[in-house]
DNA sequence: AACATAAATGACAGCGCTGTCATTTAAAAT
DNA sequence: ATTTTAAATGACAGCGCTGTCATTTATGTT
């Protein structure tokens, strides 16, 4: 069973190996007549063209990268199934690469995937959408990109985001509605974008409600569960602890349930507790979490897409749809007890 | 800043483009001489070969393709980790192919993907290894491929095993050596030989330590969740309960945790939880949880090592290094309370 | 020293596509 | 009908490697 080439099916068509080309490669200057007889022999035949002699012929490998720093994995493998999904529709390969963003040597490295790898551009995804130095290089060396980040209107590059100002909002706004005043607020890592979102998102929320802002309220985390279970305990020795908390990722979350059970204080009759992100663990966890859902996946589709679009000529450009965040009520909340 | 060619080596080493391949491809026949000298202008230019013209020139993709089913995020990642670094050190670039084992078009998507991706090879995780008719069209595709797999005597393909059996008679002693006698068991899915493994691996340390066998306290779960409440709470309503319960995965013994807090037995006092696979989910859980760890990324190495090392020629073959999983104590086990 | 043998190297074609540019064919304009 | 202009198609080289096989050089043998 041999393979079949462009040849073979520009001999059964009648036509050069080139118009067959034209065809695969959605060109246009082929007649509508022609490109159907030709489609229809490659689907007869089930050609597939040879990846490797496109890339060596074209220069361009039909390879795209995406880059990640291990935030939780449960995200990475939706972000891949994103990506790939439109990967796979537009006949391109996909990278993996994961990073600590943080390491000295990532540029480096990223250097070399590139020189080896020769990706035609890249999908980035926080914190790397915040290293400029990363971005920088990029652009120096002309690689396509677009970023995964939270709404910020600062950027100017090609980027696909989530509202995470109104995702806040809308948690907090669940927790006032369930009649909670004192909200206790927990920081994710300063310096990223989707950490300064929360806050604002909680500090709206407050204000459009007439709930007083009480800074002694708001605590710093890392986005660690050690850091959600220290944050909780300062939160809940308050003087006048707060009814209710917003951690600003489950894994936060998690850590303040570890230290209201250990201060015996049960949730939510006494503590009411959002999460942010809906990891898997917001299932697990006794009592299930409350929390805030991405549609990460078709995020990472529309990124995907937004580059390949970038890339390949004859292609419309992208203009990706609004996706929305959303509450996923669960029994980690309540109403205040009074 | 032009591309540097095999060519451009060549001319710099005063030899013909193919010893310059030949140093490149490891091959045999190069004296050590020109191989150094070589060598050096490679590293100088900081050449790197084009992917695209090796592969159309040798008919070969120099991808390797790693399959699985989603069974937990992390355990993904992990095992993308690990096949990642050994097709780094290779050169090789990795396809990742998330599927649904039980979906009947699993095959013709995988057929289209070998088609148009001409993976080299494959690294198959389970369940996807269990899956004869898969196992038997990648055979007549002549698609070398290994398997990830809990370890089984009968199976005679390449493959990487962790020994399930003794790591769960590793939990399960600790359990006895708690003083715990009745001891339940969750099943995980039949038909997959790592829930016999573990089941086995049960039987066998009762055995040993002289603990009677008692059916009633075996009961079927499904790896998921949902699964291991219930389980949990058949358990637990036994007219004479268990005193402690392994879960033959980390979910189930989350489910376990929810019933055992919904029944009000505090664990680890009045009911001790063995999990299994150390998901970070055991960590976050309150109390954490006692575990099984597996080293999932350098199994994944050795698997994408094996693999490689069939799929290069001159390369010695690669002869695993046996792996051991190990338990993890932490705070979801203890003594029987008497 | 002359030959046989093995090791090291090179010449050359060609893998299966696509870019460039020339050529043919159809449509529009006169 | 004839010329002008645009659309459709084709010829051909070449992308950067590697396989094959011929050739050169070193090594061993008598």
């Amino acid at each position: 069973m041999k393979k079949i080439t462009m040849q073979d099916v520009a001999e059964q068509a009648g036509v050069s190996p080139k118009t067959v080309s034209r065809v695969i490669n959605n060109e246009p200057r082929v007649s509508e007549s022609t490109r159907k007889k030709i489609q229809q022999i490659i689907d007869e035949l089930d050609f597939q063209p040879n990846k490797s002699a496109q890339s060596l012929a074209a220069d361009r490998s039909l390879l795209i990268g995406l880059l990640y720093d291990n935030p939780s994995s449960a995200y990475i493998t939706n972000l891949q199934a994103g990506v790939l999904d439109t990967c796979y529709q537009f006949g391109y390969g996909l990278v993996i690469h994961p990073c600590q963003n943080d390491t000295p040597d990532l540029l480096p490295k990223l250097r070399n995937l590139l020189a080896s790898s020769r990706m035609d551009g890249l999908v980035l995804t926080p914190p790397m959408t915040e290293n400029q130095e990363l971005l920088d290089f990029l652009e120096s060396t002309d690689t396509p990109y677009v970023l995964i980040s939270p709404l910020d209107d600062a950027r100017t590059c090609p980027i696909v985001s989530l509202d995470d100002v109104s995702a806040t909002k809308q948690s907090i706004q669940h927790l006032i509605d369930f009649g909670h005043r004192r909200i206790g607020f927990i920081l994710g890592t300063r310096q990223r974008s989707g950490s300064e979102m929360r806050f604002l998102g909680y500090k709206q929320a407050l204000e459009e409600n007439n709930v007083s802002f009480d800074e002694s309220l708001v605590v710093q985390g890392d986005f660690t569960f050690d850091s959600g279970v220290v944050a909780a305990q300062q939160l809940l020795r308050h003087e006048t602890p707060p009814s209710a908390i917003f951690a600003s990722n489950d894994y936060m979350a998690a850590g303040v349930m570890k230290a209201a059970a250990q201060l015996r204080i049960p949730i939510p009759y006494e503590l009411s507790l959002c999460g942010f992100d809906d990891t898997p663990l917001a299932m697990y966890m006794t009592p299930t979490l409350t929390t805030v859902r991405h549609p990460v996946e078709q995020l990472a589709r529309e990124a995907g897409e937004l580059l390949i679009r970038q890339l390949k000529k004859y292609l419309q450009p992208f203009k990706p749809e609004e996706l929305q965040s959303k509450l996923i009520i669960r029994d980690s909340t309540g109403p205040v007890n009074k």
